[in-house]
DNA sequence: TAATCCAGTGCGCCTGGGCG
DNA sequence: CGCCCAGGCGCACTGGATTA
């Protein structure tokens, strides 16, 4: 079914605006709704802003009229006030989020929160550039490019006075945040994270930090240097009496499920490897997450295919490695479905939950706070000798 | 006719399919 | 089954085509 999108003139728009709600965001759009005939016997609900040439697909009814065209005044006027529109339910959404998408994750993200059509991908992102070029939105409502990063950028200090007092908040958060002890060093485990997509990195590096859990992006088959680091803190921490944990989340498809069904082997071979010494035999490997029965429990979206980004499908006998064991044991235990990562970051509170019940098998959710108290002896030391060595250092009489 | 739209192109990073 | 590398992505730029 193709949609027309006809030019429709201003005159023509005899409904009364529609506030759209979201419930959700607790935010209204203002929309005129349009039948537009597709077919002579079909009928289709097209949402229009305030009338005016139809700039894209109105399927979603997001995005503003005349985005991304060349605007007369009036036009522009109108496009404004509907971009300031959705740029306000976009800074709200960002709240929840909690941290900054990519580009691509804002569209997946629009898709789940203002039905945005995957045809209309492309046109937000043109968008989401325009809105952050004319200030309308942040530059950083999407992530830093962190392969872009500048460095050696010149820091010029304020005057003696204010410079005197930045040294001394320093110290102060020195000493607040020291650190002689370790954190698993009273428990009976010791955990790292390790995930398949950056985003997840992005949803759970606070959560995992609050903790003390090394967290890493394996991008799939994860690399020797990966591996390597991970199991030399599991050695050291397995030599102090510690049940080691390796948590694991990787994507519901064939190859997500067939790389952490091989981590234990791909772990293993590295038991010799130099600086490394240790066999996992004793690790607990523990997936979580993209499980089948998280998925049902939270109804996540499910994508009824197998197909993988170049375009074929694993589930067609023509696939070349339809016939592999991993991808015949899947479709034989689930059948032709798949869930992908961004599932769980368009519900953050919902992944974001996900992690804190896993780590509250192992761990007791108050065990940061527990941490921050046996620790505020040592600050409380520490800060007694910097202030020593200060009264030292610059011939002060001590109080 | 000036403004600007837009398809095409380039670049480097990221991802994960599938080759060896 | 490890990991190479093709393709996807975000972004910027260009110049012929289109439009106010």
């Amino acid at each position: 079914m193709r949609l027309r999108t006809p030019k429709i003139p201003r005159s023509d728009h005899p409904e009364a605006p529609v506030k759209v709600h979201d419930p959700l965001l607790g935010i209204n759009f203002n929309m005129r709704r349009k039948m537009v005939s597709i077919a002579d016997t079909e009928v289709a609900e097209l949402w229009v802003s305030r009338g005016g040439t139809l700039a894209y697909s109105a399927k979603s009814g997001v995005l503003p009229a005349f985005a991304g065209k060349r605007r007369s005044v009036p036009q522009d006027e109108i496009y404004r006030r509907d971009a300031q529109s959705l740029a306000s339910a976009i800074l709200k959404l960002r709240e929840t989020i909690g941290f900054s998408p990519s580009v691509r994750g804002w569209c997946y993200i629009a898709e789940e929160h203002f039905h945005l059509t995957k045809g209309e991908f492309g046109s937000f992102s043109d968008l989401l550039v325009e809105m952050r070029k004319s200030g309308l939105l942040p530059l950083d409502i999407c992530a830093e490019d962190g392969a872009r990063q500048w460095y050696n950028d010149e820091e010029i200090d304020p005057t003696p006075e204010k410079h005197a007092q930045y040294v001394v908040e320093v110290m102060k958060h020195h000493c607040a945040t020291y650190r002689p002890i370790s954190f698993w060093s009273d428990k009976d485990v010791y955990i790292q994270l390790l995930v398949e997509k950056i985003d997840l990195v992005q949803l759970w590096k606070e959560i995992a930090g609050r903790f003390h859990i090394p967290i890493a992006n394996a991008r799939g088959w994860s690399d020797l240097h990966c591996r390597a680091t991970m199991m030399r803190r599991f050695r050291d921490w397995e030599d102090r009496g510690k049940k080691c944990v390796l948590l694991y989340c990787g994507d519901h498809d064939p190859a997500g499920l067939n790389i952490s069904e091989s981590m234990m082997s791909n772990l293993a071979e590295l038991k010799d490897a130099q600086k490394v010494n240790w066999h996992p035999r004793k690790l607990k490997i523990h997936r979580f997450g993209l499980n089948a029965d998280f998925i049902e429990a939270h109804g996540l979206p499910k994508l009824h295919n197998l197909e993988t980004s170049s375009g074929g499908d694993l589930s067609h006998s023509s696939h070349r490695d339809h016939t592999k064991p991993y991808v015949q044991s899947y479709l034989r235990k689930y059948g032709k479905w798949k869930v992908e990562a961004n599932a769980l970051v368009v519900r953050p509170d919902a992944g974001r939950k996900l992690l804190l019940d896993t780590i509250q098998k192992y761990l007791p959710l108050d065990a940061p706070d527990q941490f921050r108290e046996r620790l505020s002896t040592y600050q409380r030391d520490v800060s007694d000798a910097m202030r020593a060595t200060l009264c030292k250092e610059f011939n002060l009489t001590p109080l």
